[in-house]
DNA sequence: GGGTTTTAATAACGATCATTATGAAATTAG
DNA sequence: CTAATTTCATAATGATCGTTATTAAAACCC
């Protein structure tokens, strides 16, 4: 009973998510938003809540519709794969839409108002679940000897973690992807090889 | 003629400087900048122009005050320590106050409104500047031989700077000195070592 | 088809934003 | 001591912030 919804809600989620993606959380007002989504005030107040949960269900189409490069990089056979393919997809990401380069998740809250500490705990926290999968990723690799022994799997996670940050900050400066990708291909320089399995046997 | 100025200038920009490094240009009001200077908004004004002329100010300040480790690890013998230098100094500076973790220069702006604009230009080309810097050091470094023939100078200071920016924005999740320490010595790991010199005979 | 319910659009809400009049207090010049 | 000038603190400016009444339009039920 009542009246049909008029506007696509994905459409104006999307919309609201290019928002976001460009201006941040803090930066992006109402009027940039209505506007995106071309859809009035209460409309999006009414199907996503306030401007809070507005971000976190850009934030959930965001992962589902553009992260989904990492659970499938963490399926690949060595840990070396798992970081190029991050490492370049991140890549893409960052600098395939002129409109909004960089990475939600970095460009979102980095330092704001009280107001926006919420916003930018769950920014936060997403990235550190995305660490703990490669850091778990990364001792299966050690476990599996792809990893030699010496390896840091925390280690590791944190320093891809670090150079895929610093690329969404540069990105977000207008760096061209040839540029990232010479950063990316000198990170994965020094990545540590498979053990030499000195008394191993390969079965 | 006239009336004396009650207040420290410089103890004040200090105050401000403190604002704009945890909370951004655009998630510092003037409540809070008046706050942390002692000072009321007039002062301000008068002192140091509008927020913008303010924040540039701060900035200035920031360079000489906390950054002055850059130009003096640009004189240093070899590229890797270069790089080691501004690793660890950084990692100092970012989590030695719990109160502004990371780095102004980061936390400025990264996305923000159209107001912030130019303020995010002001940041992204004192970046520029330091990757500048860093290219034309390694480039020094290439032609005295401490970087190999196969060296790209350029792509070194992108990847330094990737390494930086990502370890700021780790900071400022609350990563600690020793986590990041452990990125920095990652990063360092796959450093270019000087030219073997094969047929060169050292002087 | 009237009554109910949901959505749509306009416009208003109080709060806060950066910026600045305003006038009192303080210092120097004559 | 008076006049001129600068700084000080209070408070007001218009604009914009996120949020929400309010009212008209549309779609369902009985």
């Amino acid at each position: 009973m009542g009246r049909h919804r008029e506007f696509d809600v994905e459409k104006a989620l999307d919309g609201v998510l290019c928002v976001f993606w460009r201006k941040g959380y803090e930066g992006a007002s109402y009027a940039d938003l209505t506007a995106a989504a071309g859809v009035e005030r209460p409309a999006l107040y009414s199907a996503f809540g306030n401007k809070e949960a507005l971000f976190r269900k850009a934030l959930a189409r965001y992962y589902e519709r553009y992260l989904d490069y990492i659970p499938a990089a963490l399926k690949l056979p060595t840990s070396r794969e798992v970081a190029a393919h991050i490492l370049h997809n991140a890549i893409d990401l960052n600098t395939r839409f002129s409109n909004h380069t960089g990475c939600l998740v970095i460009n979102g809250v980095l330092a704001g108002s009280d107001d926006a500490e919420p916003v930018r705990q769950i920014l936060i926290e997403a990235r550190a679940v995305a660490e703990a999968q490669l850091r778990g990723r990364f001792e299966q690799a050690k476990a599996e000897g792809d990893l030699p022994e010496t390896a840091k799997p925390g280690t590791l996670a944190a320093f891809l973690m670090a150079v895929l940050h610093g690329m969404a900050v540069q990105a977000k400066a207008g760096f061209s992807r040839e540029t990232l990708e010479a950063v990316a291909e000198q990170a994965l320089s020094c990545w540590p090889g498979a053990k030499s399995t000195p008394s191993g046997k390969s079965s």
